[in-house]
DNA sequence: TTACTTCGTGAAGTTTCTTGGGTAAGTTGC
DNA sequence: GCAACTTACCCAAGAAACTTCACGAAGTAA
């Protein structure tokens, strides 16, 4: 029998409460009454009772309209903290966040590489101890861990259903052990839904839209899902392939099976792989051509294509074009008003993506019917997946809107 | 301040119990206790005020499980109607329905043509009290009217944004006037997203999939999206436009202003245009090319291409390889596990277009790896548009999960 | 008939909010 | 400087929607 939580009673005003402080940054309790629909006594009790559990702290007083003056309200960011990884095959980083999202503390280590998944966790466990160390965070604040990893994936049952990091990570009980190893509430999802999650959670103001797609670019391009500040998952929790959003059913195969994949155009290994094709830039921009060093070649072509090579630009311009076809894509389908962009795959040369995939959004007929879409630039880049990763488990602490409460049950098998 | 209504108190509880009711079909309050998670005398509690209200009545008893006997409960549909209109050029289709969303009465007219909207509405206001004649419906027992539409349109405002059913409907307040000529409450919707919530609905057993979508065919292609049993909107009220997804970047232009898009392949339209090319087919159909007439001349090729016939049948496989190129690629952005196709374009043909686009589904290499997709035909056909919409007004009135409720906000702007 | 199970409901208590009535802390006008 | 007004915050009592506990009604099994 599925079950849909419904929020109700308490434990969801509460959360509601907590996550609009934290979203507004200082707020009153009049502003909160007036924002909920709440009465002041209401807020006043709610308000009090966070205070108590050191969730929310008095900073100051607001101007005076007229008479006694409010006495704004803050998150205590230092109340809880989350641990996020975003588990690679080349490079691990391991951040921990306060309760406002913001980064605290960020190490990073070797990737998985072709180690295996009984190997790693034990060694993540120790760097996580490491991280907690370094930031001397308080561990009883700890609330959990958020692990992100590429490719296909079941978030409910914390299991890997690809060949990322590397094949022998397939169904290995992965949030189970890892729960394990750090006695600690571990949640499993894609990098591309946490790296969206970390937008959407880190960006003050709330939400500028109920819908909110980040692309996230690494080894592969991906796609994460905000609907009205939750991930979306579809089906199997794998909503948003964008990378294997097929361009060309005519195209070159794909190692996914299909045909013309968005990633067999745009992602860094094909850049790299048309620059390598290319002796004279090859040998300019002394690319190896080593498949574990791919992330570092594309990063040097993207680096001479902003500062202006004609053919290192051609590439990128191609690659960008690509992506911005299943971007447009994506967003008739979605009918999204804002896409970010964000991942390592962006960290050099985002400007320059954005700049190319805005132009085809422009072009698009819709948009100029209805509505525009606008591109924007991660602000938290390459830490975007690990950072959301850890805000999943802040959301749930700070924000079980999904968590907590009555269940009903909305279909019966 | 963009509000977010999140639900509590009475109202949810007690339209989910009859959400619920109205799904199984017969159901105890022991049952629902369970389902619920309530305890069986609050269900007790909320069932009697239903029973009170006339909503629910009791129907005999089940058997015995080794004590009392459970006394069945049942939504009682004539409690409740609404009535729905799809709105088209060609023709209309007017519905109204019971509470558990079966048909109770149907009435066609002439479509809109090229007449004003201002003279096309007290037609329609004229058209649906004959429908409430023809019925016998209680007046006092309908809860509103549902208007399906094809093309763009903002549902909130209530207008129409495109060039359907024809530009002089464009921006003119459709649901203001109508709910004016009416008396009743009306809500606006693009018709695959009516289409899909009518599948949805009438689909006894409740949902086999949280996320669902829906394929609409009528003179345009569209796609309504449900999520957890409500429309997916995006953020203008526009998701799933399918039909302007492009196919081929290189392709033919379209009207809208993009190349190769999925309705210049597998439109009715399209496909009578290719049959007309070939001259000893159009002969053989005695197809007239006439605009007004592509509906039926679409028929007869599907028809004849479902008797065998080798030359339409091409031409059917054909399109319906391309439709479901587009299907494909909305399956991986939603990561859908199930697809419907509905609406008077799929009338005749159904089966050989599931077919087909079942195949390519079960080729799609994330198909295999994780989970399959099902296409399945619509069982409420021609009327899907018009009785979603019409369902689209019960589901206010029954499940008011969305209206009903205290008002927390959860951006600021 | 007796013992048991199961369903449905009444009575009383809990939680979470509301309404109504203060009190403290400001501003404004004279 | 003081009265009059505003505004913020909070206490007390009550309403609504649940809960737990208890019990009678309706059924089965030996």
């Amino acid at each position: 029998m599925s079950r849909v939580v419904v929020p109700s009673g308490g434990a969801l005003t509460r959360s509601m409460i907590l996550d609009r402080i934290r979203v507004a940054g200082r707020i009153s309790r009049v502003e909160l009454a007036e924002a909920s629909g709440l009465t002041q006594t209401a807020i006043s009790n709610i308000v009090r009772q966070t205070i108590t559990d050191g969730l929310v702290i008095e900073t100051g007083f607001g101007e005076s309209t007229g008479g006694k003056r409010r006495t704004l309200l803050e998150i205590n960011v230092s109340a809880r903290h989350a641990l996020g990884v975003s588990l690679d095959q080349e490079r691990m980083i391991y951040v921990a966040c306060d309760l406002s999202g913001q980064m605290v503390g960020r190490i990073s280590a070797a990737g998985t590489g072709l180690e295996q998944p009984g190997a790693v966790v034990p060694r993540m466990a120790t760097e996580l101890r490491a991280l907690l160390d370094l930031t001397e965070i308080d561990p009883s604040s700890v609330v959990g861990l958020g692990v992100a990893s590429p490719g296909p994936l079941n978030s409910p049952a914390g299991v890997l259903l690809g060949r990322q990091p590397n094949p022998a990570w397939r169904d290995f009980p992965l949030r189970e052990e890892l729960a394990k190893a750090t006695g600690l509430p571990v949640m499993l999802d894609s990098d591309a839904s946490c790296a969206a999650l970390g937008e959407f959670w880190t960006t003050r103001n709330g939400a500028t839209s109920p819908v909110n797609a980040t692309v996230y670019m690494a080894d592969g391009i991906g796609c994460g899902i905000i609907v009205d500040g939750r991930v979306f998952h579809g089906a199997s929790s794998n909503a948003g392939e964008l990378g294997h959003l097929s361009l060309d059913v005519d195209g070159p195969p794909c190692a996914c099976g299909a045909r013309g994949c968005v990633e067999l155009y745009a992602a860094p290994r094909a850049v790299v792989a048309a620059a390598l094709a290319d002796r004279e830039l090859a040998t300019a921009l002394d690319l190896r051509g080593d498949p574990v060093r791919t992330r570092s070649d594309f990063a040097r072509i993207v680096r001479s294509a902003t500062h202006g090579d004609d053919a290192s630009l051609r590439l990128v311009t191609e690659a960008a074009r690509r992506l911005g076809q299943g971007i447009v894509t994506l967003g008739n389908v979605l009918d999204l008003d804002e896409i970010s962009l964000s991942g390592p795959g962006f960290a050099d040369g985002g400007a320059l993506f954005a700049q190319v995939i805005q132009q085809q959004l422009d072009q698009l007929p819709f948009t100029r019917d209805v509505h525009s879409v606008a591109v924007r630039i991660s602000h938290i880049g390459t830490e975007a997946a690990a950072l959301g990763a850890a805000a999943r488990m802040l959301q749930q602490e700070v924000t079980p809107h999904t968590r907590v409460g009555r269940r009903l049950t909305s279909a019966a098998r």
